[in-house]
DNA sequence: CCCTCCTGAGTAATCGATTACTCAATTGAA
DNA sequence: TTCAATTGAGTAATCGATTACTCAGGAGGG
């Protein structure tokens, strides 16, 4: 592998002028920028990510942190963000979590450890001051997920409690009364969203909000079968399912299909989070789709933004709110279904 | 951050010896050993990846190459190289390439400038030559895809061949005859070996293998739909289809069900890779499972062992092949449907 | 014409670790 | 007791880049 010495001798320069060529940092003169150019050409040179990065003291490298990569939310997430990350240079490094704590400590170490350039979380278990101390560091970028215990970190976020108030609106729309929620941790901050978007469109139709209507899981797929049992198999069962994640409604459909409950007629079916499988089902699912490659998209932007502004004093804090799009399918429309 | 001159002066030791504490190299007096600890500690000392990486030339840093990450299949792989990558204080970068050719270039050189530890390739479309000069370099192993044309590099792969022969010997015996194969790209050897094992199981039940009866797709799902949307609509229709892979199977699906037919009475419908929504719809799809998980394991299992041995003269070449599963449900059983 | 300022380029320090080389002290053999 | 071998630790070179500092030479003002 070629150096910049090596350049720097085939070009007849110093390493310096390589370098401000490199960089188009200082001035060099126009001969000289063609001779260095024409030398790293003849040698096909690469700079060493290593020596700058150690130099720099930063790596462009961007850590992605997620609870569950193979959620199909996160996955689309994760490409809308390597899209923009990539056309600026910048490699991603996947940190699946997997809702462990030690193992996020462990990645944002990483992080430390490496000087990334950025990181984009959204598996914001950490307490306010580890991200303080994370966002000292490096620009850091808060996605899905918030908490009020840290307001002045930059976040894209979508409108939870939007997405569920109109979901839940149209199931009382089309005559469901007893409406179950299966929602998601109460600590996690959209599920506590969506379960308060639930809450308020029923009170809006001047319906009272029972807990008994509620069942909490935890995000995944055999939480939600549980959950879902339990709210159509009680005593006064619900006559529509509203699911807060798509996870759970994988378990939550299955669960009613094992019990035979016919969708839409005998239940309403309608869940946060598109995906494929829900129109491939017969009834179609409705849904509230989340713009997940968005999300990825603004907050690379974000990173980028932060990037350029060394601002000693913190710019404003971003706050960027994407609207969900409720999808209205065969699962929540008695009598269009078969 | 504390470097580890730091800690040398903290100790009143040098940072030659830090340094061996650290790697656990040359010999050190047990006392000072513990001093270096206790400096290390007081200080919260961590080393620099980056300075350690320059001087090493090498950077515990594995880079997964796929070209789909979205797909589960992958994504499934990914989460067992991941695991065992964090447990032997590896990084996973994520390069995602979408079968384009140049980003899949564009991430190879980008695996040489960072001196990766280690890369694994799904996305195999680069020539031999190309492959050759990087695995000089660094520990390579492809996975899911080979290519006759580098038989000396590690792999891990699926026997494809079978899993397509005993799904398709599943169909025959099941009473259907004129069996459809949603074919996948014949320069993917994945593809080409499904495609003869489909043939063979065909030919072992004493039926010709008739060209009309095979649709070519590209491995995504709107392929899957126009290629199964041929086959049974055809003057001389298919009676059941064989789908080469998870996603084109969406699509395939999805056509099945926009032209109504019945499955399995109608058409017998089977494919390779499985997936959740194949157990929601309604009949349950039967699949050919690949141990994906099991795949990224067993990869991240051959990279460490390449590192151990600095063996100048390459030990025997790995070739890991693992059993699919057939897994019957009720799309492929004639009169078990409702 | 001389002095100052500016431009363009080189020299060498630096980032933080590893390790070849060196050397003093200790061990063991003769 | 003496000399060679071994052990344990330090000095300094090195990995490959960036950049503070330095300096020569030319432009412009007085």
């Amino acid at each position: 592998m070629a150096t910049i010495r090596d350049v720097a001798t085939e070009a007849g320069l110093s390493t310096a002028t390589v370098s401000r060529v490199m960089n188009n940092n200082g001035s060099v003169d126009v001969a000289l920028v063609a001779r260095v150019n024409e030398a790293i050409d003849r040698l096909g040179y690469r700079a060493n990510p290593l020596g700058r990065a150690l130099r720099r003291k930063r790596t462009p490298i961007w850590g992605f942190l997620a609870s569950d990569i193979e959620a199909p939310f996160f996955a689309s997430l994760l490409h809308g963000l390597e899209g923009k990350a990539l056309i600026n240079g910048k490699l991603l490094m996947l940190c699946n979590t997997g809702e462990d704590l030690e193992r996020e400590r462990q990645y944002i170490q990483t992080a430390l450890d490496y000087q990334f350039g950025g990181l984009v979380i959204a598996a914001a278990s950490m307490t306010a001051t580890e991200l303080d101390v994370l966002q000292d560091e490096m620009p850091v970028v808060l996605v899905d997920r918030v908490s009020a215990a840290y307001p002045d970190i930059d976040a894209v976020l979508v409108n939870n409690h939007l997405g569920a108030y109109s979901a839940v609106t149209h199931l009382l729309e089309n005559g469901y009364r007893r409406i179950g929620l299966v929602a998601g941790p109460s600590d996690i901050s959209t599920a506590h969203e969506r379960r308060a978007g639930y809450c308020s469109a029923l009170v809006d139709y001047g319906i009272d909000v029972t807990d008994d209507l509620v069942a909490t899981g935890d995000f995944f797929a055999p939480s939600g079968h549980a959950a879902a049992t339990a709210l159509v198999t009680a005593d006064q069962p619900a006559d529509a399912l509203f699911v807060a994640n798509g996870q759970m409604a994988v378990g939550a459909y299955a669960a009613v299909r094992d019990l035979g409950l016919s969708i839409p007629d005998e239940l309403g079916f309608a869940t946060f989070d598109d995906d494929l499988w829900m129109t491939l089902v017969d009834p179609s699912i409705t849904v509230v789709r989340q713009p997940a490659y968005e999300i990825g998209e603004a907050a690379a932007h974000i990173l980028l933004r932060r990037e350029d502004v060394k601002d000693p004093e913190p710019s404003e804090v971003v706050r960027h709110i994407l609207e969900p799009e409720l999808v209205v399918r065969a699962s929540s429309c008695r009598g269009l279904g078969p």
